[in-house]
RNA sequence: GGCAUCGUAGUUCAAUGGAUAGAACGGAAGUUUCCUAAACUUUAAAUGCAGGUUCGAUUCCUGCCGAAGCCA
C-alpha cells in the first residue's frame, strides 16, 4: 500500500492476470474448476518469462504433459495480448510476455518513486523494539546485527504501509551496572570521559572489565582455601558488595543513585555516537529502571483468572507442560518477580499505550524459549493483542574460534569495527585513484558512506534466522557480492546522467520511446523493477532484509552486465533517451532498496 | 536428560516441492586506444549419512552422525 505505483492500478499485475486465464483455460478446456494456480519464473536457461508446471493438471487434462502445455498455452495465447508466445518442455510451460507489455511498464514508472512515505489512512500501527543495549559496556558486533535488522525491517514495514514506532528498551539497572559502578568507587580515582578523553561507554566497560579481574582474583583464593567454585563465586567479598550496592539501589539511596545516573550518563552519550554513525533512530526510549516493576498486577490478575497458581512456599508459577513447554515461575518465594514478569507487565503497558496491531522483538534465539512462553502467557491472560507479538529471533554473530566472549577479550567493539571499515574504505579510495576532485569533508563523507556499506550490506545480505560468522581476520570485503559493487552500479548511473545532461542536453522529462526490440538484459532489467513491490511486500511479511539485499545485488549485477555489454549514450538519439531512463530508473530502484537497508549511496566514488 | 535450531563448492552466502543446485571470495586463464575496471568474460569446484512420501526432494517425514543454543 506504501508503493507508490500509480501504474500498479493501469498495469494489472500480469501473474495474476496470466493465472486468471489458466483457470478460464481449464475451465474451458477440461471443464474442472481450479481454484488458484501458481506460477513460477521461468528457468534463465529456457525462454521465456513465467512457467506454469502442468503436472497437477494431468488428472483433470486426462492427456500427457506436453499434450496439456500445448492446449493451455494455445488458450492464453489467443486470449491474452500480453502473451506473445509459448513453448513447451516436458511438463513445463513457459510463457513469453510482449516486449510492448515491458515497455508499457517501464513508461509508466519512469519518474516515480518506488517507495511513498505517505500511508493509508488504514495502516496498521507496528511497534519495532531494537538494540536493547545493557549500560555496563560498549556496542559489540552482535548489537550491530541487531540494531541493523531492527532498524532495517522497520523501514520495510513503513515502506510496506505499516505506521512504525521504533522503541528501544535499555537495560539501565541491575547487578552487572553495580559492577561497574563499584570498580569505578574503588579503583577509578576519579576518572570521568573528559579527563581521559574516553568515550563514556568505554570508560563504563573497562571498570566492568576491571571489576571482573578483581573478581576472579578473590574466587582463586577462596578456592584455594577449599571452598566450591560455586559457592567462593558466592561468596566473594566483591561480589557480596555488589549485591549490596543493588539493594540500596532499589532502596532508592541517593548516593549510589547519583553515581548510577553520571556513569549511565556518559554511557548513553557514548551510545548516541554510536547510534548515529551506524545511523539508527529511535521514536522512544525506555529503560528497564522505570519498567522493572511492571508485571505485579498481571500476577494479581492471572491469579484471578486462574490462569497463574501459587505454590505452598507462595511462589507463583504457570503450568505449561500441556502446551509442551515447562512450569514458569513468575513471582519468587520471597515476592520478587523475574524477567519474564517485568515482559509481562512491559508488554501490557505499551499495549495500552499505543493499541499496536503488531510489537516485533528484536532478539538473538538464544531468547526463543523466553519468548514463546511469553506471548503463551499473554494469550492464556485472554489479550488479543497478544496475537500481534512477534519475536524475530536471529542467529548469533560467530568468530571462527566461536561465540564472543568479553572475558577472553574476543569481543568485536562496534566503534572500532566502524572505523576499521571506514578507514579501509579510505585506503581503497586512494589507492584506486577515485573521487580525487573531493574535498575533505566530502572524501570523509564518502568513505563513511562506502565503509559502513560495506559492513551493513555484509550483515543484512544473509537470513536473519541463520546464524552468521564474522573472521576478522578477513576484513570485508568490497568487491563481488557487497555494498560497495551496488553503489558502485548506483554510482555509474549518475556518472551518465551527468554526462548526458552536459553534452546531450538530456531532459529527464523527455518521453520514453520504446526500441523496436527489447535486448535481453533490457528486458531483464524491467522485469526486476517490475519486481519490486513483490519483494518489498514479501520483505516485509518475513521480516527479512535478506530478501532486498539479494534483490539489489541481482539488480546492480544485471545493471553492471547491460553497462559493459552495450553503449549507452553512444547510439541514436532514440535509443539513447531509452536507455538513460531505464539506467536511471535502475539507479532509482538501487537507491530506494539500499534505504530499506540502511545503505546510503554516494553520487560519485 | 528434555526442548527447539542448524549441516549446500576450499571459504562466506542463495535456491514458495520443479527443469542442468545459483552467486561472491579464493584458485586457473583472459579483457582497458570504448559512458568510472570497486568492473566484465571463461574455467575447475558442493546438497553430512541412510531410509521414506512424491511424476519430481537441498526443501516434507523417520533414524543416525556432527555443530551451536535454551531449560534444569
Amino acid at each position: 500500500m506504501g508503493i507508490n505505483f500509480t501504474a500498479q492500478n493501469i498495469v494489472m499485475n500480469i501473474e495474476k492476470k496470466i493465472s486468471g486465464k489458466i483457470i478460464e483455460a481449464l475451465q474451458s478446456l477440461y471443464g474442472s474448476t481450479i481454484e488458484k494456480v501458481v506460477l513460477e519464473k521461468t528457468n534463465p536457461d529456457f525462454e521465456g518469462d513465467l512457467t506454469l508446471v502442468v503436472f497437477n493438471f494431468l488428472k483433470i487434462s486426462k492427456k500427457r504433459p506436453e499434450e496439456t502445455a500445448t492446449e493451455i498455452g494455445n488458450y492464453l495465447k489467443t486470449n491474452m495480448q500480453e502473451i506473445a508466445d509459448f513453448n513447451v518442455i516436458k511438463g513445463f510451460l513457459n510463457i513469453i510476455i510482449s516486449d510492448s507489455f515491458w515497455t508499457d511498464y517501464l513508461k509508466s514508472i519512469v519518474g516515480k518513486p518506488f517507495v511513498s512515505s505517505a500511508l493509508p489512512a488504514n495502516a496498521p500501527t507496528v511497534m519495532v523494539e531494537y538494540s536493547s543495549p545493557n549500560t555496563n559496556k560498549p556496542l559489540h558486533l552482535g548489537h550491530i546485527r541487531n540494531n541493523l535488522l531492527g532498524y532495517s525491517v522497520a523501514e520495510i514495514l513503513k515502506a510496506a504501509g505499516n505506521k512504525v514506532v521504533k522503541v528501544n528498551l535499555v537495560n539501565d539497572r541491575g547487578i552487572h551496572i553495580c559492577k561497574s559502578m563499584l570498580a569505578w568507587q574503588k579503583w577509578g580515582n576519579g576518572e570521568t570521559p573528559e579527563s581521559t578523553g574516553i568515550k563514556g561507554d568505554h570508560l563504563v566497560g573497562k571498570y566492568y572489565v576491571e571489576f571482573d579481574k578483581h573478581y576472579k582474583q578473590e574466587i582463586d583464593a577462596l578456592v584455594k582455601q577449599g571452598k566450591t567454585k560455586e559457592e567462593a563465586e558466592r561468596r566473594a567479598p566483591l561480589m557480596q558488595e555488589a549485591q549490596q550496592m543493588l539493594f540500596k539501589w532499589e532502596a532508592g539511596d541517593t548516593a549510589v543513585k547519583e553515581l548510577w545516573a553520571m556513569m549511565n550518563g556518559w554511557v548513553y552519550k557514548g551510545f548516541e555516537s554510536t547510534y548515529k554513525l551506524l545511523g539508527v533512530d529511535f521514536d522512544k526510549i525506555y529503560y528497564e529502571s522505570q519498567t522493572y516493576l511492571l508485571g505485579k498486577s498481571a500476577i494479581e490478575e492471572g491469579l484471578a483468572k486462574d490462569v497463574f497458581k501459587r505454590r505452598p512456599d507462595n511462589s507463583v508459577f504457570i503450568d505449561l507442560t500441556a502446551d509442551g513447554l515447562d512450569e514458569k515461575t513468575l513471582l519468587r518465594a520471597d515476592g520478587t518477580s523475574v524477567y519474564m514478569t517485568q515482559d509481562l507487565g512491559t508488554a501490557i503497558q505499551r499495549a495500552e499505550e499505543v493499541h499496536f496491531d503488531k510489537l516485533i522483538y528484536t532478539v538473538a534465539n538464544e531468547q526463543d524459549y523466553h519468548f514463546k512462553v511469553l506471548f503463551l502467557i499473554l494469550k492464556k491472560l485472554g489479550y488479543k493483542w497478544a496475537e500481534g507479538l512477534y519475536h524475530l529471533s536471529y542467529g548469533m554473530v560467530e568468530l571462527p574460534e566461536g561465540k564472543m566472549k568479553s572475558r577472553e577479550g574476543t569481543v568485536v567493539d562496534a566503534d572500532d569495527l566502524m572505523q576499521e571499515m571506514i578507514d579501509t574504505a579510505a585506503a581503497t579510495s586512494k589507492e584506486l585513484g577515485k573521487a580525487t576532485d573531493l574535498n575533505e569533508t566530502e572524501a570523509q563523507k564518502l568513505y563513511e558512506t562506502i565503509g559502513l556499506g560495506a559492513l551493513k550490506y555484509f550483515m543484512l545480505k544473509v537470513d536473519p534466522k541463520k546464524k552468521m560468522l564474522f573472521n576478522p581476520a578477513e576484513s570485508i570485503d568490497f568487491n563481488g557480492n557487497t555494498g560497495p559493487f551496488i553503489q558502485f552500479n548506483y554510482v555509474r548511473v549518475q556518472a551518465l546522467l551527468r554526462k548526458a545532461k552536459e553534452t546531450l542536453n538530456f531532459d529527464e522529462t523527455t518521453p520514453v520511446i520504446a526500441p523496436g526490440k527489447l535486448l535481453p538484459q533490457e528486458k531483464e532489467l524491467i522485469i526486476k523493477l517490475y519486481d519490486f513491490p513483490t519483494i518489498l511486500n514479501q520483505a516485509a511479511a518475513e521480516y527479512t532484509p535478506a530478501i532486498i539485499a539479494n534483490y539489489v545485488y541481482d539488480l546492480a549485477k544485471e545493471f553492471s552486465q547491460y553497462y559493459h555489454d552495450n553503449p549507452i549514450l553512444k547510439e541514436e538519439k532514440e535509443l539513447v533517451t531509452f536507455r538513460l531512463h531505464l539506467s536511471k530508473t535502475v539507479g532509482s530502484a538501487i537507491k530506494s532498496s539500499m534505504a530499506l537497508l540502511g545503505i546510503e549511496v554516494p553520487d560519485r566514488m
